[in-house]
RNA sequence: GGCCCCAUCGUCUAGUCAGGUCUAGGACAUCAGGUUUUCAUCCUGAGAACAGGGGUUCGAAUCCCCUUGGGGUCACCA
């Protein structure tokens, strides 16, 4: 099994979501799984690519047994370094009448286009270079004229083959293309170069997007022409925007590097991946991924066609977190950069505990803890009075917390907690009037962890001082 | 447009291959309650779907056909 991007932009959410699925099945079999860089597009290129693609899936945890990083017995792993080898195979082609040279220009092709557009026609080559004598063609090409080399798709006939979830698929010869196998510039195009490389490096299971479906007859052709087995193809759904169409990052996220720096975890965002087409026997979606290698079988892959809706994705990212030991968790959060600056992993971890029910996203832990690691900028006015009470109100029970946590032997929990009902019933205050102002006055937010837990992060000292400070803002 | 694929709650899906146990199950989301000092967590409950039409059959979400809808693809991009 193999995973095969191409490095031309961001590492992409469909990459992970494929290769999730192949590596699993290779480990399920004690098969190999292999990564492959499929960059025979020059013009697409970008260098950096290749490095995040590697990153990516890393941080992913999807790793592979063989790959342009790690080598492996069928080196090397980039289809640019792979020209020779499919020189050789285009000679064995060309020498057995299965593919031709093309000397038409783009001009022409595009001309052709045009008429057939005009008239209503099948889109594709006309075939006219297949009648090019075999003595011709060589003289040409020796002369140094440019050409491409096509495939020679029979003119009749149907070419079938089975694909895993969607059965037997059979496609008239007539539809097929004489795809371009071997461009203008010696480089051969996706089409031979994946059969190519999936032929030499014992690819049994062919696992990929569902875009792939339509050139799949191509791919059988030249399998055949090689007197070559056909490997188990799979096509996958495509993951899709909302409005149905294939999932594109005009309309959704689609780097992997952003779910990363959002602050999802990899085990959600892969949990996320494999209920998006798999359902789990038990009903437990919530799962990782020893569990979904145990249970994950290809052929209950679903036909679907899943809208990526992150709804969903958040939960499971919550419940991800939850799941994690604090240390570990207090590890990952300073490890991908979301501590507060310069802050240590003994200072995350004093308020780590509080917070993880209330993280979806790693993202938010500086936002949502910033008042325990700084003094926040104060509360206003308004922030201090709860609906129903008033100003006074407000004060009286500032400044009767005040006292009393300044007078604070030691931090206990329930004697705190009892304290501050006492205070309550005495005053005969609701409860709002007391904990409210006080939220605001150590936190200046509306949301923040159990009030008690947050005065024993905080420690009396520093609690009474912002509660100081809040009565001044009252008394304004 | 041609060809190919697909079609169950708003979303992800179970059930479809081996038709009855499906008054269609679960999860997320939503809404309503509960717990509660806020937010969140947690618990309980509710609403919410077999695209339509024909067949086959005692019986169809499940099999067949048509229609409709959606998607993909028609590159010297992958």
């Amino acid at each position: 099994m193999r995973v095969a991007p191409s490095p031309t932009g961001d590492p992409h959410v469909g990459t992970a979501y494929v290769a999730l699925f192949n590596r699993t099945h290779a480990r399920q079999g004690g098969g190999q799984f292999l990564l492959r860089i499929d960059d025979t597009d020059r013009s697409r290129y970008q260098a950096t690519s290749e490095d995040q693609i590697f990153h990516a899936l890393e941080w992913l945890g999807l790793n592979w047994d063989e790959g342009p990083d790690k080598g492996g017995p069928h080196a090397p792993y980039r289809q640019s370094e792979r020209l020779e080898h499919y020189q050789s195979l285009i000679e064995r082609l060309m020498a057995s009448g299965h593919s031709y040279r093309c000397f038409c220009t783009a001009d022409r092709i595009s001309k052709l286009r045009e008429d057939q557009k005009a008239n209503k026609q099948r889109l594709g080559y006309d075939g006219a270079c297949r009648e090019i004598s075999a003595e011709d063609s060589e003289r040409r090409a020796r002369d140094g004229e440019s050409h491409v080399i096509r495939l020679k798709v029979p003119n009749s006939g149907e070419t079938v083959f089975k694909d895993r979830l969607r059965g037997e698929i059979r496609v008239s010869n007539a539809e097929i293309d004489d795809q371009v196998l071997i461009k203008t510039d010696g480089f051969p195009t996706y089409h031979l170069a994946n059969v190519a490389d999936d032929i030499s490096f014992g690819i049994t299971h062919v696992i990929r997007a569902e875009e792939w479906l339509i050139s799949t007859p191509k791919h059988v052709l030249l399998y055949e022409a090689l007197d070559e087995p056909l490997p188990t193809f799979v096509h996958v759904s495509l993951l899709r925007n909302a409005d149905k169409s294939k999932i594109s990052k005009r309309k959704n996220p689609v780097s992997l590097n952003w779910f990363r720096q959002e602050g999802y975890l990899p085990e959600a965002l892969l949990n996320f991946l494999a209920l998006m087409g798999w359902a789990p026997e038990d009903d437990n979606e919530v799962f990782d991924m020893e569990t979904f290698e145990e249970q994950f079988r290809i052929e209950k892959l679903s036909t679907g066609a899943p809208i990526f809706d992150m709804t969903k994705l958040d939960w499971l990212n919550g419940m991800h977190i939850r799941k994690l030991p604090i240390d570990t968790l207090a590890d990952r959060i300073l490890s991908e950069g979301f501590g507060p600056e310069g802050e240590s992993k003994e200072r995350i971890l004093e308020i780590l505990p509080m917070m993880t029910e209330r993280l979806t996203r790693l993202g938010e832990f500086t936002d949502k803890t910033s008042w325990f690691f700084q003094t926040p900028e104060p509360p206003t006015k308004e922030d201090l009075i709860p609906k129903k009470s008033d100003a006074e109100t407000s004060l009286s029970a500032l400044k009767a917390a005040s006292e009393f946590f300044g007078s604070l032997a030691s931090f206990q929990h329930d004697a705190i907690a009892s304290g501050l009902d006492d205070l309550i019933s005495q005053h005969g205050w609701k409860k709002p009037f007391l904990f409210m102002p006080l939220r605001f006055a150590l936190t200046s937010r509306k949301d923040s962890p159990d009030l008690i837990e947050v005065i024993g992060a905080l420690g009396a000292q520093k609690s009474v001082e912002r509660i100081d400070r809040a009565c001044e803002i009252l008394r304004e």
